[in-house]
Formats: C-alpha cells, structure tokens, sequence
DNA sequence: TGTTGACTTGGACCATGGTTTAACCTTTAT
DNA sequence: ATAAAGGTTAAACCATGGTCCAAGTCAACA
C-alpha cells in the first residue's frame, strides 16, 4: 500500500502542507497514520477522506461541521442516519448558495450594460 | 424627498444597524447625509447604493474592493472604465463559483446516494 | 424636569480560517 | 561528523467581517 508524505499529499491537492496540519490538528483528518519518527503518512484511503474535506471545504461547511462529519465516519455504520441528515442538509445550503449568486448576475450585468452604454455616449 | 433612519434602512434591508455603521465606517456608503443632530440619513439615492453594496457583499467581493468601487462612483464618469472592467471581471468570479459549487453536487449527491443504499441495506 | 428611546462615537472584543515562528528531530548524502 | 532536506510541535500572529460596550447627545412626552 503506497502512502504519500505531507509535501506529496499538499502537492496532490494542491493546498499548503501548514493547512493539512492544521487541518490535522482541527480533527478533520482523523486515523492518520504515522510512521516511526511520528511523520503523516496518508494512505489512499486518507487522500479519499482529504478529497471529501476539500469538497467540504470549498462548498463552505464550516470546520467544526467537517469535523464533525468525519468523527461520525470514524464511529461507523450508527451514525449513517446522521451523516445522510447532514449532506442532505448541506446539499439544501449549496442549491440555495447558487441561487443567490446566479440570482444577483442579472444586477451585475445591469452594471455592466449601463457602464458600457454610457462610455459609448460618450465617445460619440 | 423621504430619508431612512438607519433603524429603516436595516429593516429594509434585513441587516443589523450595527453592520449598516460598520459598513459606513468602512468607507462603503459614501456621501450619507446627516441631521442637524448627526444621524445618518439614508435617501432613495442610498438605499439604491446600499442594494449594490449588499449585492457586491453577497457575492462575496471584499469590503477593500467594494469601498474601492464606491469611491469610484464618486468621482464620476472619469472612473466609468475603472468600474466596467472591475464588474467584468466581478462577474467572471461570480460565475467561477458557481462552476465550482455546481461541480460538487455530483460528490454529495454521490455521499447521499450511498448512505440512502447502506440504509437500505441495514434493514433489509 | 426627568426619563425614555433612538441615535452617536472610538475602541475593545470575537469567530473563522489559516500562516508564521522558533526550536527541535530524523534520514540521507558528502 | 555534519549539513541539508523534510518533518514535528505549541503558540503567536494575521486578515476578514463583523459585534459589543461605555459614555455621550438629542428630541419628545408625562
């Protein structure tokens, strides 16, 4: 089983090593393994568990959610229930996220219109 | 002309006075005019400037960037091309995240699909 | 007249999500 | 043996976006 150093696993998702550990430290990377000199060792499985962090994290849930989230992974098949809840809960907050943005991209362009327009009258 | 108080104008506008003060100190509402006895009043012309600060906040363009922008408006027309490409580009962000939100449905419908199955399973 | 309610201020405080620092520990290559 | 490369830690620091507090002003009403 191959395992990726911290340096490999930033370099593969392409996030700052400093944010991994503190990530770590936050509880959001939970039975990682360590070798001898107490060095991260990050399985597959582990860059699969980074991955859903990630997308975690970009789509805004909040740390303590993340971590939460992956505690309840570490304790099982009794908290699935929980973890359907949350994603479900989370999915409601990332359509409504993209509602307001695409909901306010027509008053942008109203800007963006008017702003050409009125250069125009100006040129002529 | 009617004029806002700042307790209208956060009703209005559905957020906290103390936040409409912040954004004031923050440079974003620039040219508010005040009563004999110092207090904030907000015309038609502000409350439309406020709409776009909040649409500026809720898409998520930095406070220093927003102040930026209404500072232009200030100025004048010589600022137009200033806030046309600052909108363009605005907007290019605005899309951008959408992309990335919209293109992390899959990973949790996918979350929520398994967990729906395990479910299932468990019972069955 | 006094007190109530809406407003003002500067500055302290807070939460979030990292980033930096300083001191230290292992391998490995020279 | 020693230095460089890559890792460790706790704790301090930072930026962002507010939020709260104490002390004061002002207008109106009993």
């Amino acid at each position: 089983m191959k395992y990726y150093s911290i340096s490999e696993a930033a370099a593969l998702c392409n996030i700052p090593e400093t944010t991994l550990r503190y990530y770590d430290k936050k509880g959001l990377l939970p039975l990682i393994e360590r070798d001898e000199a107490g060095r991260r060792m990050f399985s597959e499985t582990q860059m699969a568990l980074l991955q859903t962090v990630i997308c975690l994290k970009n789509t805004h849930m909040p740390i303590s959610s993340i971590r939460q989230y992956m505690a309840w992974i570490v304790e099982g098949e009794a908290t699935l229930e929980l973890r359907l809840d949350m994603m479900r809960k989370h999915k409601q907050k990332v359509l409504q996220e993209i509602a307001m943005l695409t909901g306010y991209l027509p008053a942008i362009d109203e800007k963006i219109d008017r702003y050409l327009k009125q250069l125009e009258e100006k040129t002529t």
